[in-house]
DNA sequence: ATTACATATGAATATATGCTCATATATTCA
DNA sequence: TGAATATATGAGCATATATTCATATGTAAT
């Protein structure tokens, strides 16, 4: 039987699903996205802060409060969910407040909740 | 200024911030599964075959294929989206056939898209 | 029974990642 | 300018995790 021609060590048994389906994938860095997307909600300390800043904007020190942990891995982790575009800050004086940036978060945040719930 | 008393290195600004997002805060234990949840999205390679298989129900060598990945590799991601309640599967003969478990799975999969197109 | 094939899984390795500690930066106030 | 405070960040460590390799399990056909 003929092997396929891909890094992959089985044979082909579907041709017709593999072709298709192959068709209809997401540009390959577009799914690289989506999961380093996700991997920014797979922390729980991270989802904590996301789950506060959805009742309302806070600072670094009361987030920290909040959660009883170190301002440090706070920071950390609030640089993350920058880069990710999930929480934007305004400072005023010396204190920096961080806020949701996304509609999508709690959109995520319900179905996730859904998911884990129904069970 | 008073130390607050949980195992934080900061002061507490706004003590009534704090306290009412504490009481609006989900179960420990709930947000713990909400991270592991999203954890399992934040892998490329599960995102890859959770994509597929909303075309279609696929077999693991066809998964394999299709990604170019080793059928152990493919195998071993299958189980941990079996364990988390995403995929679910049927037996044919020597073949197993994975497909989606969970009509959520489209739903965050569609917020994660609109996350990651928008900018 | 034996062979072939599809899938599952345990161990090992390489890499990624969350937190801590120390320290830097930014802002305010005296 | 100097001290105090809020936040940011680099390095290091401990742990988690994705893949590979070898092998086990399950099913069908001869």
């Amino acid at each position: 039987m003929k092997r396929n021609d891909t890094a992959c060590d089985c044979n082909i048994i579907h041709r017709d699903v593999v072709d298709r389906v192959s068709k209809t994938m997401p540009r390959e860095e577009t799914l690289y996205d989506l999961a380093e997307l996700f991997k920014v909600f797979g922390d729980s300390t991270r989802i904590k802060i996301l789950c506060a800043l959805q009742q309302q904007e806070m600072c670094v020190c009361d987030i920290a409060a909040l959660l009883g942990m170190t301002q440090s891995a706070i920071s950390h982790q609030l640089r993350i969910l920058k880069q990710a575009r999930l929480v934007k800050y305004r400072r005023e004086g010396k204190v920096v407040y961080y806020s949701l940036d996304d509609e999508h978060v709690s959109n995520i945040f319900a179905q996730g909740f859904a998911h884990v719930s129904h069970r």
